[in-house]
DNA sequence: GACATTTATGAAAATATGTTCATATATTAA
DNA sequence: TTAATATATGAACATATTTTCATAAATGTC
């Protein structure tokens, strides 16, 4: 069912989701939380053997660090491991409605 | 409520879906979605007095042209005016889980 | 201490995106 | 035909993002 009612924003708001949907704005991001949405916390290293398409480690943490940056994941250390995990479940809102536009 | 069932999307679908967000992921184009989600369709003209944020018309018509390359909007000739609308309504579906999220 | 493993860092290069400006095109009105 | 209005176009520029590469830091193991 479609909301047709209207939403307005505020322009606040709007730069900011703007910039939170920017972050994730890539197949490979959106496939990181994908698995997160699965499995958390999840290592680096068992993010790169999960995802689907070859990542190298330094392009897979500069795609993390991005993301917690943003304040869309957290994570924390155990050991020489980092674990992964994703900072509000919300946005996997925002991942099913992707997934079930008709503009796909 | 938040769905926690697995979303797996093919990796294809994973790249239209960022290049479909990342299409949107700009305040004004926000903007022009919520406005379009009011009332459709909309000319150029009424769309810039409708915005809250002053764009020119020539930066206006790029994003306007853009969303419709992408597949986003659709736009139909009427005299000198060229009124725009949504090419498909489910992209309002991303805007109100946007605007739902406890991230903004 | 030497070595392996895990992850981060940072610079450079490649690519993409957003913005501005001047101008073109199309339509209508006078 | 001239002028006015609506919109598009395209080049130039500025800025941001993505990718790669080499290397560093931290931890654990022998």
């Amino acid at each position: 069912m479609l909301q047709d009612t209207p939403i307005r924003i505020s322009f606040e708001k709007l730069e900011r989701a703007a910039e939170i949907m920017k972050t994730i704005s890539h197949p490979v991001r959106l496939e990181i939380l994908e698995l997160l949405a699965e499995r958390e916390p999840v290592s680096v290293n068992d993010l790169q053997t999960a995802l689907t398409t070859p990542v190298e480690q330094s392009m897979l943490s500069h795609h993390l660090i991005k993301m917690k940056d943003k304040g869309l994941l957290q994570c924390e250390k155990r050991g020489t491991f980092i674990y992964y995990r994703l900072a509000d479940r919300s946005i996997l809102k925002l991942l099913d409605c992707m997934s079930q536009s008709t503009l796909l």
